[in-house]
DNA sequence: AATGAATGAGACTTCATTCAT
DNA sequence: CATGAATGAAGTCTCATTCAT
């Protein structure tokens, strides 16, 4: 391994990388800190020189997933395009990461489940609270703005409604880990056409 | 306690009670089987008798769980009222299941992600996967009824929505678990409102 | 199973014989009570009613087989034939016991290996001791028979030539258990050749 | 304990050492690892470090009893005596040998007895097998020597006489063991008589 | 006498974590 | 910084034995 210029926070990064891969492939429970040394390429005892626990590597896991979806979604809202066009890209991208993830969907799995008889519970609720309030917030913001430009009908509830949009999207994730045979692409069109004309039905 | 005209079965399922209370207290790997045992007023032996590992008892828990929101599911179902009325009722049931069940929701999740590194991974598949079947079904089901019946637009596609319908009161329960602030019904109602558009919108 | 007529004696030595096959079969330590129950046809608990123990059961089993071999040596020190046609019959009756009981040493192997770290050692060893004595005793009387009457030599020693005699064929099973191609005639027969020409060279 | 100089090898052997003695003391199946591990002065976890399993133990500690004589064994074979010298030499070792082996006796029945209800049964008996093998080879190659050299009766069986020795010894280990009375020196002594005179008998 | 459901002691083994090097 | 040998807590499961029926 050739990692001469990096700096620990890459080392640490690299070692998130490991993990990520080897809860996926093994579920969290059933890796063993050595196994994610190994596929890291270092020894067992360096990685508590990153990560004071094997929960505490889940916690990075975790949090990398989210924030490089949050990243996707920001880039998004980013974009200068129509309120309508947008939500047809969130919903998109939403379709892709659900997509891309699958396999990465074990760890969430394994990271929802973890919260419980857990010393790290408080912790575990409060990481998963913060990642939707974020989305539901992201989604509420923009709906209220549609509504604010009058691209939106008023009257929709729009925090239930973002609401709506990460329970569909969180779902759709454990729904299409264990039955490949779905289509997220398609499922995602009929839940937007749902969304689009639930938000600008009778709009002009 | 007293069980005295009880037969082996309901011994059985007295256990599988005992064991979803503690799963969902304790999470199922910080439960012992000894703890499982207590609660159920038995000794630690004698679970073995009825189950042939721990991880047999959680395949039965989710099991339950999940035969009683199919047996709610299919007693609405058989109500004699219309297609639309069904609709609320089964939203509205929806939203209570996901309520009723939050404490319960813990065990779901370990089940979920009990389903990687486990000799077992397969049988959790089918189980998930044919309890998303059943699911699927019985909204596909219920919307096709209504296109036949002109209730609803012909153009929806049922599948991918009874996809949709699934994922969001799964992803609900989920995100309910860790955010109590969240108001099911007010949630489902929104969701409901897209729907009942989405599905009617435009006939008669 | 037909076993109208049999009295408790009967029945107990039923268990002994399905405790025998069973040990023989899957070791002591493998075999469970229910097993040994199982194959003689009856409740588990009932073996209760006839041995006090699995360990018990052991002792039973041993000493049947060894009371099976001490009676048929009885049977040819009883016939009315020469010393030296004795001597070969009991070499002979040697070889065959071994041989039929090729699938019954494992027994014996665990009872000897079950006389270590039990609170029945010393019964063990006293089991095992006086089978020994009985044994070497028939030897050394027939030397010492054979002596008196000047068909073997006088300064042989009986005591050890007996001891090596037991050893021999307590030996021989062993190795036969281990590996089936040996011939236990052809090795007695050798055996045999030797003792005879020790007990009688330059006897007239 | 000073084992500052050894390196992982001998920790090794210094386990076999400990599980050896704790194994003749109290069995093979009322020994806990635990105790092995205390007997070695190291962790209970630190066994599995060089030891897969308890009975993987089992297999190191019986041959390295087995290895310890054939090394004596062959160091006999080495020496530059007469082939009746040689003989009296290996009755000596082999009467030395069950002597001061009387308290490892245990631990060979145990191996014995432990063939049988076990994964690693096939491994037992070729362990057992080859360990004849090679003691049986020994001496079937010492008597065609002799026989070679015209010092032993040509017509004499040796494979047949060889398993006889083997078999002898065994069993005059075992018999040792449970009946500490018997001297085996004297026991070889008339065994020896035995073999000298069946193997020399006639020869100039 | 016969049974088998219930029991709980007990042991192997795993593995996260530590720490001396 | 890096390592991996050492550790011991912890938990699942087995099974001989009991005892109410």
């Amino acid at each position: 391994m050739v990692l001469t210029k990096t700096g620990r926070g890459s080392k640490r990064q690299h070692l998130v990388e490991a993990a990520a891969a080897v809860f996926a492939e093994q579920g969290f429970t059933s890796t063993r800190v050595a196994d994610i040394a190994e596929r890291a390429g270092i020894g067992k005892g360096t990685v508590y020189e990153y990560f004071t626990s094997k929960e505490e590597l889940l916690f990075a896991v975790f949090e990398w997933i989210d924030s490089r979806v949050s990243t996707r979604v920001e880039a998004v809202l980013a974009e200068e395009i129509s309120g309508h066009e947008k939500l047809l890209r969130l919903l998109q991208l939403g379709a892709d990461v659900v997509t891309e993830q699958v396999e990465m969907q074990p760890v969430i799995l394994d990271f929802w489940a973890a919260s419980r008889g857990n010393l790290l519970e408080d912790r575990h609720r409060e990481v998963c609270t913060s990642s939707y309030h974020f989305f539901r917030k992201v989604i509420t913001d923009f709906i209220h703005d549609g509504q604010r430009r009058g691209d939106f009908r008023p009257e929709v509830d729009a925090e239930a409604l973002a609401a709506t949009v990460v329970s569909t999207f969180d779902g759709l994730g454990v729904q299409l880990f264990f039955d490949r045979s779905l289509d997220p692409h398609r499922i995602t069109e009929a839940f937007g056409r749902l969304l689009i004309e639930g938000l600008t039905a009778g709009v002009s």
